[in-house]
DNA sequence: CTAGACTTCAAACGATTGTTTGAAACGCGG
DNA sequence: CCGCGTTTCAAACAATCGTTTGAAGTCTAG
């Protein structure tokens, strides 16, 4: 393991991935558009992942890792502290991907490489990101439950289906709403969080 | 298959393209496979369409033109009764798309390549489609603004945005939820047309 | 029945795809 | 310094990509 100039080779070609991924997704993007993005050599993909399949599952890792964490982290919390609401929980759904998303340059396209993951319906991406993390949904569709006791499981279903879609949309800024000038990223992303929580909290316990 | 006695080769061909494109995406899917699938020659696609990018803008006119169509008469009708409300209006939306899904083979794979499209951020689909069928969802903008006087535009816009997000992944049906054995396609198309208006009205006037 | 337009066909075009190869370059403990 | 495992490199692999070609087939108007 060795840094080139800042960053390895193998983070290199992970943030060039993610980049082209996001932009014409995961059968548009090419290896050697990768590699000529990332500055790197076109056998590097092969060689550090053995394949682009493989290149594509830990472009996920990478970044679902770390999310899945602090998603937990932040549900569990304020459960222990009494706190939990819909508009708590969808928050502690929803930050720790828009601090993502306003972290070092990635961050904010990962989540739309995430919405295109979404869309592979029939892929074996669907399968991989089922079982390596579908248990953060399963956990929070707990929490969601145990707040909405009235609603019975198909009921609650649906809408948590209905909310995973807006949610999914909205974070990967697929909308025709754009950054008004003289308004940060942040502030932008901050306000989109906002009203995602208040429609969404609205629509669960219409 | 008796069809192929039944529909010309461009229906063959744009029947074949939509299936492979809800599957495998724009670019995920090739003119051979899809000319297989419609067991047709290669070179018929570019005979009848120019090129693919023309046949993937021809199987969005196919659909849309009398989608957005329908959608508008709707709107039209219930603004005429004096029937609009946000639950009516969510319907005259929704219910063209609902009725294109049951309808025979093809319609509901279609929801599913229009929800592609919206993951295609910068690609000349976007501008194909804003520049195309755009009016519609201007319309249906206005006639929600009418019924949420007490929003600003801003905060109008946001709900919507949000809204479209909603709906364009639950039509195409992206979500986690399976038809339940016993249960017709049409029932469960129905049930999901259901829950989307009541979530997203309430989501809306929040 | 024939002429001419329309459609289908097999074959090939050059370009690009993911992947593999073997040698060159590198980094580091000895 | 050497030697060895790790990494990078240019080049090539077979396969597939979208598109084009010219001939063969099909259809209909006159």
């Amino acid at each position: 393991m060795q840094q080139s100039a800042q960053f390895s080779t193998r983070q290199k070609i992970l943030g060039a991935a993610e980049a082209l991924f996001a932009e014409r997704g995961f059968a548009g993007a090419s290896l050697r558009q990768v590699t000529a993005a990332a500055k790197v050599n076109l056998a590097a993909v092969n060689y550090h992942f053995g394949s682009k399949d493989n290149l594509i599952e830990e472009v996920f890792r990478r970044r679902l890792d770390e999310l899945s964490r602090r998603r937990l982290e932040q549900l569990a919390k304020l459960e222990a502290a009494g706190d939990a609401s819909l508009e708590t929980v969808l928050d502690a759904f929803i930050t720790p991907a828009l601090e993502l998303s306003l972290d070092r340059k990635g961050g904010s396209v990962f989540m739309r490489v995430l919405a295109r993951a979404f869309a592979e319906h029939n892929s074996n991406l669907r399968t991989f990101l089922s079982d390596n993390y579908g248990y953060v949904l399963k956990d929070f569709a707990a929490a969601f439950a145990r707040l909405l006791p009235q609603l019975d499981k198909q009921e609650l279903y649906w809408r948590l289906d209905i909310a995973v879609g807006a949610l999914t949309y909205a974070m990967a800024d697929f909308g025709m709403i754009q950054r008004r000038s003289g308004e940060s990223e942040r502030e932008h992303r901050e306000q989109m969080a906002k009203h995602l929580i208040h429609f969404t909290a609205a629509g669960l316990r219409a």
